[in-house]
DNA sequence: GGCTCTCGATACCCTGGGGGTATGGATTCC
DNA sequence: GGAATCCATACCCCCAGGGTATCGAGAGCC
C-alpha cells in the first residue's frame, strides 16, 4: 500500500464524509472517491459502507483506521528524526518547573564535553512531552513519574523528591511549618489533562496553575524543587506524607545517537552527585 | 514522505548498491538514483555518501533505515490485519508440540460458541510465532515462556508445566525413573534459533529435533505435554528440578476483534478447568 | 407526490512525475 | 592506459492522479 492512499483513507474515516475529507486534504472529492475505491479493490476488502447519504466504517475499516494512524505517525516521526539526525542539535522536551533545578547544571556539564552539540530546550504543555518524543520532534524528554508514562521509551531516573503543597499566601494553612495529607482533605485540586476530571479547574500550563492558586481557586502538590520558582503571592509548605515523584530523562528506546547518549550520561552524572 | 520512496531508500541502504537495489525493486537504476535524490532534497538532509565506487550511509541515513524498516513492516502488517478483518477467519500461529495438549479442547470449546468463526492453525518454525503476529499474518499465537518474548503483545497464561528430558531409547539414562538436571551435565543440547550458539546442532523444527535425538546427536528438555507425541524410538524421563515453562496465548495489544476475544476466552476457560 | 438539496459515483480531460534507454564521468584494477 | 564498474545526467514517453462537469440516489419539505 501507498502511504498517500492511507492518508486519504484515514481522512475519510475520520470525517466520515468524502467532501469534508477532500477539503481537509486540499483536493477535490471525485479523485478522493476513486482513490478509496482503488484501495478497496486492491486490498480485496470493503473499508466503508456508503450510501448517498452516509458513510460508515466496516470492521476492516476500523482496523485500518487504528493501525493506519499509527503507521502515519510513525512515518512522520521517522522523517523528523532523520532530519534532526542531520542537524547537529539535540531537542529536549520538558514541561515548565519540572527539572528539579538540575537542568542548568546538566546543560553546563554537557556543554563542557568537547563533542557536545547545541541543545534546544523545548518547553511544552503538561503531559505533552511523550507526544513530542513519540512524534520524533524531540530527542529526549524530562518526565515525572508517576504522572507521565514512559511506555515505549528507555529512561533513566534522575531525582526523587517529595511533593510540597503550594498555597496562596492568604490560605488558612499557609503559615503552618508543615502539613499532612489529611490537612488537605476537602481542598480543591486542579484537573490535569489526561487524568479523570475531579471537579477542579482544568490546567494546561504552569503559569495558569499559579494564577489559579493565587486566586484561591485551587491548590497543588508540586515537586519540592518548584519552591524556588514561586511567585511572591504564593507559599510552599512541606507535606510530611505527600507522594514522592521521580524525575527521569526518557528517549526513544532504540536511539543510537552519540550526542544523545552523551547528554543522558551528563544528566545522570549531575543527578548522582 | 511517501512509502514508495521509503521502500526505495531501504532497498538501497540495505544493498549499498544502486544497481542491485534497482534489480531487487524490479526497476532500472537511473530512476532509483533520482528518487533518492528527490527524497534527500525534500528532507533537506544527506542520507547516503556516494562516490562512483561506493555507497555508505550517513548518520541520518542510519536513522531512516532503522525507523523506515519498522514503518514498512507496520504498514504491511496493517494491510494484512485489515484484509483478515474482512475475512471471517482467525489465524492462530504455533510451533508444533507446544500446545500442552489443550488446543483440541480449546478449538472444540470455541466452535461451540454460536458466534464462532473458522480457525486456521498455522504451524510455524521455532520462534517464528511472534514474527507472524507482528507482521499481521496471525491473529493470535501460542507462545512458551521464557523461550518466547511477549514484548508488545497482550497475553494470557494458560498452562505451566515442568520440562521433561527427551532421550533416545538407547540412552544411558533412558531407563531411569527420574532425573535431576545434574544428571544431564555434559549432555549436548540443541541450538535454538535466536539463542546464542552452544555448540549443539541448530534445530529449526520439531521433526528435525526428534530425528537428531534419535540419532544420539542431542537431547532436549521439552514441555511435559510433549510426552504424548514421541516417536517410538524416543523416551521421556521426568527431571525433578527441570525449569518450568508456561504456555500462553498472545495477541496484538490493541486488537478489538470480537472473535479473537471469544477465542482467548475459550482458551482461558479450557486451561482453568 | 414532486421539488430541492446533499452527497457519493461516473465521465472525461489534462498535466506532471515517475519510469525507461542511452550515455557521461569518475574511480579502480590489471 | 585501457577496461570494467557504477552512479549521475540527459532526454523521452506514458499514464496515474488530479481537476471540472454531471449524474443519480436518498432525505426532507411543502
Amino acid at each position: 500500500m501507498d502511504s498517500r492512499e492511507l492518508r486519504y483513507f484515514v481522512a475519510v474515516a475520520e470525517e466520515l464524509h468524502f467532501g469534508r475529507a477532500a477539503t481537509r486534504l486540499g483536493m477535490a472529492q471525485p479523485p478522493l472517491s476513486r482513490a478509496i475505491q482503488h484501495l478497496e479493490r486492491r486490498m480485496g476488502v470493503a473499508l466503508l459502507d456508503r450510501t448517498s447519504r452516509s458513510v460508515a466504517l466496516t470492521a476492516a475499516g476500523e482496523v485500518l483506521l487504528r493501525e493506519g494512524r499509527r503507521v502515519l505517525t510513525a512515518l512522520t516521526a521517522a522523517e523528523r528524526r532523520t532530519q534532526r539526525a542531520g542537524s547537529a542539535r539535540l531537542v529536549l522536551a520538558m514541561k515548565p518547573v519540572s527539572d528539579g533545578d538540575l537542568l542548568g547544571e546538566i546543560l553546563a556539564d554537557y556543554a563542557a564535553d568537547p563533542a557536545s552539540i547545541e541543545v534546544e530546550v523545548r518547553i511544552c504543555g503538561i503531559g505533552e512531552q511523550s507526544g513530542l518524543l513519540r512524534a520524533g520532534e524531540a530527542d529526549a524528554a524530562l518526565l515525572r513519574f508517576p504522572h507521565d508514562d514512559p511506555e515505549g521509551f528507555a529512561h533513566e531516573e534522575l531525582l526523587t523528591e517529595r511533593d510540597v503543597a503550594v498555597l496562596p499566601r492568604t490560605h488558612r494553612l499557609a503559615d503552618r511549618g508543615s502539613l499532612t495529607m489529611a490537612d488537605l482533605d476537602g481542598e480543591q485540586f486542579p484537573h490535569w489533562p489526561g487524568h479523570p476530571p475531579n471537579g477542579g479547574p482544568l490546567v494546561r500550563d504552569t503559569a495558569q496553575l499559579m494564577q489559579l492558586i493565587a486566586l484561591g481557586r485551587t491548590i497543588a502538590l508540586l515537586p519540592g524543587s518548584a519552591r524556588q520558582h514561586l511567585r511572591p503571592d504564593l507559599v510552599s509548605v512541606p507535606v510530611t506524607d505527600a507522594p514522592m515523584t521521580t524525575m527521569a530523562i526518557a528517549w526513544p528506546e532504540d536511539s543510537r545517537s552519540r550526542p544523545l547518549a552523551a547528554f543522558v550520561e551528563a544528566a545522570v552524572k549531575v543527578a548522582r552527585r
